[in-house]
DNA sequence: GGAACTCGCCAC
DNA sequence: AAACGTGGCGAGTTCC
């Protein structure tokens, strides 16, 4: 029988994977075993006291009063049945299964201030919940956490018991906290290697979009703060400048990846001015949403601009003015600027159509049902993984071969954490960039876009929090 | 009393 | 024309 040649490179690039990340797992990461016992105990105290609070409060009395009966405030569907069948409060969402939705999002936009005591406690349950599974799954002070791959649809990776793939890290607190209780081995530092927009280039490779390369191959250049210009109608945008950093987050976060991912301009619109710049869904009026500039009408200064004034001055006047207004940039985002990317999407589900699978760039294939989306997202999301995925194991063999102290201990998709002897720091940092930027497109001619990785590294002795 | 489900929420 | 991809895990709930 033939085997592509292909097939026989994917089917090495796993087998060669799970042995380097069975050393990672062997390795294991330390916990601070009496940090974490400590903390678990003090974040319990603190949520006992919101608790007790939250129960004893006039909306928890009456809730209990309705139910006949003891409440679980722990409960969505009973939080949803006293909320939205006895109060007959309005959902601002529902669930898939169409009960009024208990999320964060919902319950905020309710604006009944006991409810911000149980989200509140529902954030410290969440922060100690990390900590009760590492302390659970710790031997002799290191977790040892399963990767694995061969469960993901699209050929990338899972991480279980516990899962170090999705530690806290975009929320101060809880990030503090969590990480805060993972070190290296005494007297070494943690060291990340981070593929910088890894997907976005990937993609690149498939549909080999002019204008998206212009954008990767020119460091100067930054799609994200066009997208901005665009949707909030400034000139440009100086990212020392908090306000307009947040603008661009919100572009990159709120409309280009969500569009990757195959999202439309109606959620775009609602995620902006959620999540982002914090505009209702209704006629705006001056002074709403974020602080924004100085706003300069004939020669007088107004000190403190928000992002509604700035939209009402630029014709933006509401949010169905602003929805509509991301809808023709949806537009011009794939019929202009991305066209070749646009083009190709289609190509690759018409391809999906016809033949019933999709096969990657590295040799993997899939098929079963699958969506629009899923053919465009999956070919992607596995390609990508396994460029890290080929770099750790290359890194894994130089660790291994040459006898270093130096261990890999981890990886997040497209990043790879290790435990580094300090004293290997400087023979070690080029050489993993000479294999992750270098190395690597030697190996796979398909990447023809360069690659850059961020490399960040821990205090010596200090914790997963710890910047260095 | 456990399997399978829903819901919420953490990461990329 | 239609409309967000991949995971893990806990609590609550329902089914058998």
């Amino acid at each position: 029988m033939n085997i592509h040649p292909k097939t026989q490179q994917a089917y090495q690039l796993l087998h060669d994977g799970v042995i380097a990340l069975a050393r990672a797992e062997r390795q294991g990461i330390r916990l601070d075993v009496d940090y974490t016992r400590r903390k678990y105990r003090q974040l319990t105290r603190k949520i006992e006291g919101i608790e007790n609070k939250f129960l004893q409060s006039k909306f928890c009395v009456d809730w209990k009063r309705k139910a006949k009966k003891e409440i679980n405030p722990n409960s969505g569907k009973q939080l949803a049945w006293y909320l939205y069948d006895v109060l007959n409060l309005t959902p601002v969402k529902t669930t898939p299964s169409g009960q009024g939705s208990t999320d964060e999002d919902a319950l905020s936009a309710l604006n009944i201030p006991e409810l911000d005591d149980l989200l509140y406690s529902r954030k410290l349950k969440k922060i100690r919940d990390y900590l009760d599974l590492f302390q659970r799954e710790q031997v002799d002070g290191y977790i040892h956490p399963v990767f694995n791959l061969h469960f993901a649809r699209t050929f990338r990776s899972s991480c279980d018991s516990p899962n170090i793939q999705n530690t806290p890290k975009r929320d101060d607190e809880a990030e503090k906290i969590v990480r805060g209780a993972l070190f290296p081995r005494p007297g070494h530092q943690l060291l990340e290697v981070d593929y910088s927009g890894l997907e976005v280039r990937i993609a690149a490779c498939y549909h080999n979009d002019p204008t998206m390369i212009k954008y990767i191959n020119d460091p100067k250049s930054d799609m994200h703060s066009d997208m901005a210009c665009q949707i909030f109608k400034i000139d440009d945008i100086d990212k020392s400048i908090p306000s307009h950093y947040t603008l661009r987050q919100a572009a990159k976060n709120g409309f280009v990846f969500p569009q990757f991912y195959g999202d439309y301009y109606k959620n775009n619109a609602i995620s902006i001015c959620n999540d982002w710049v914090k505009l209702p869904q209704t006629s705006w009026k001056w002074g709403q949403g974020i602080r924004f500039m100085p706003l300069i009408v004939e020669d007088i200064t107004i000190p403190y601009n928000t992002i509604s004034d700035h939209l009402i001055y630029e014709k933006i006047k509401s949010f169905n003015a602003f929805e509509k207004h991301l809808q023709d940039i949806e537009y011009d985002f794939w019929h202009n600027r991305f066209s070749e990317y646009a083009k190709w999407k289609e190509r690759w589900w018409q391809g999906y159509q016809k033949y019933g699978y999709i096969d990657m760039k590295t040799g993997f294939r899939c098929g079963g049902v699958m969506s629009r989306n899923d053919c465009i997202n999956y070919p992607v999301q596995g390609a990508a993984f396994h460029c890290l995925l080929w770099s750790l194991i290359k890194l894994d063999r130089l660790l291994t071969v040459g006898e270093l102290d130096t261990k890999i201990i981890g990886q997040i998709h497209d990043s790879i954490i290790l435990d580094m002897n300090p004293d290997e720091r400087d023979y070690l940092i080029p050489q993993i960039r000479r294999i992750t930027c270098e190395k690597l497109p030697e190996a796979w001619d398909w990447i023809i876009v360069p690659l850059d990785v961020d490399i960040e590294l821990h205090p010596v002795d200090g914790s997963w929090a710890d910047k260095g």
